[in-house]
DNA sequence: AATGAATGAGGTTTCATTCAT
DNA sequence: TATGAATGAAACCTCATTCAT
């Protein structure tokens, strides 16, 4: 009887576990020994998990997103627009580290990834659709495009926070944003 | 002396020559023999004008700092804010490739630098600065904070183009931009 | 004891269904993992009917070596040399795939192992003396020598046949190697 | 400029200088570690004159192949048929090592290589030929399929010399085989 | 007996850098 | 200055073997 009783779950726990390698140093950065130390486990142990240092970053890629999902869905219902926009930076504000390194990882992954392959890899053509999707749910915004463009500009911001010691912090840009957003939805959306 | 002068020049076409290659994969991912080939010299050549890899790659963050400083000049002088951010968005239109290449190679700078690095840097202090400084030129606004803060999310629309097939194009996101700055302005900054 | 005779003859079953793995391969080649998946077992059972991949090997190899010695005591007895050379040359067309990937067996063995080795461990000086004893026995040549240089030979045309795609098939090989032994015979053994 | 004057010159150098290794332990059990040390210069040097471990074999098998071809052709011309199978069999044991040592490496390179990449190899098909071509020629026969089976034969006795310590030395059973070479040839060849 | 996750030494290969020419 | 062969540490990955269950 294997000792893991539940292999998936334990996966999962290792994909949390290197997050922040990842977001620290980047993919081409980081080397298997520091993964597998990050683990907490051999670097055997993690070839038997993930076929290789490709896959498991895949895996992450495609964790984090579902991390997300979960996030966001605890937002999403009711209030204005005004409302919503205003919950939307809270929430950001709350898991701060948590949106900046995962803009990161998104940012390295698009970078060292080929077009082609990410076009045509179903799973993550279906993460790119979760996202629109849960920002146009969430704005419930008349125009599709601007919902994408929110979170566009919202990863400005987190990339913005990357290692540096800002004088402006998160908290406050996230708070210029929104006001900067409702000012335009005010003009344009109504 | 005219030596040293020509000396210097041809160092700087040398960076301008592998601009693509860290734009396009990344500082960690990029070897110093596809560098020495993108160069069209021999690795040893190489090392006589650069140091190491590291330095290559620092001299290039540098010199794209002074591409965009005449970039910025060139934008600088007169108009309502309105017409001031107009003028911006179409500069960054009409060199995307530019801006783009050059918004990935500072995002991957910074993850791969660590703070205590740049901060005892006064080159990067200062190239840090002279952004402030242009944004702020350009926007002539009252609030320092507010210029950068629009550098910051023009970086989100820049690093959302990596190699990605967008059916939202660049231009129609900085126009989209554009208008949420001056509905911004409009409100708050009269 | 009827427990032991079972597992004894279970240990055997298993060393035959590796067989193609070592013979398709080589031993250097074949991982445990893949053995272990053709023996249909996990590799901790293999484990603990074979100290290890070395001895699985060793016992590989005696476990053929007896399998010949049914098959030349089946072919054995009787008749003129002319006959009895015939009837070898049946008997290994026969049973090619066999012999072929005996022989590469075999071969792979001896190149593997240190001379030293084989010479001290009894077990194989001992199958040696047997295929010695087998030709010998078959042939009835008053040259000892002859008769393993006869199995020499054959060794050759087994070897030949390794992943081969042949014009000229084994069968119609060890045909005229039959003619070319009779041939021999005639002019210097009567 | 470059250090090593004829590079090629010097690949070919480097592939003699590792003939022994491969042909003692057999391509998987070499190591680049073991082959980069016999040939006195790094892993990397090794790296600089061969794509990888496969293709420095079959590079050597190659070259191997055209050691042959010079002492084939050095035994090649004229006398009756008799006397050139005479000929074959004084420069087998003239070279005795050189023989055995190939003979392992090819059967070790067949083994090893899906049948398909050696078909739709153009330079292994050549070599196959090139032997056949050989045979052919030195011993002049009506019949290519006899040519081709006398080096079958002589394979197996020099696969008999791997690592044994043999009563019945290479010498004598080259005598033997060129005497029963000659029996056949008398009773069917004329 | 049996399982297969876990280990870690060691395999092949890469790559920043050096140096003889 | 310029070349590119050479270095060797370290990268990614494999695999014989062990061991908790």
């Amino acid at each position: 009887m294997p000792k893991i009783v539940d292999s998936e779950e334990y996966r999962k726990e290792l994909l949390h576990r290197c997050f922040n390698l990842f977001a620290e140093s980047g993919y081409a950065s980081v080397t298997t020994r520091q993964i597998s130390k990050a683990l907490g486990i051999s670097t055997g142990a993690m070839y038997h998990y993930f076929a290789s240092k490709q896959v498991l970053f895949e895996q992450l890629v495609e964790e984090i997103s579902w991390q997300d999902v979960y996030l966001f869905k605890s937002i999403a219902e009711g209030g204005t627009l005004t409302e919503r926009i205003e919950r939307l930076g809270c929430m950001l504000v709350q898991h701060e580290e948590h949106f900046v390194k995962q803009a990161v990882i998104w940012t390295d992954f698009y970078q060292h990834t080929a077009v082609t392959e990410i076009n045509s890899n179903p799973i993550f053509q279906q993460i790119d659709r979760r996202y629109q999707q849960m920002m146009e749910e969430l704005l419930n915004l008349s125009d599709p495009k601007l919902a994408r463009f929110v979170w566009t500009l919202i990863n400005g911001i987190l990339i913005e926070q990357i290692e540096r010691e800002n004088s402006f912090s998160f908290a406050q840009q996230i708070h210029l944003f929104t006001k900067m957003l409702i000012a335009y939805c005010e003009k344009y959306c109504i």
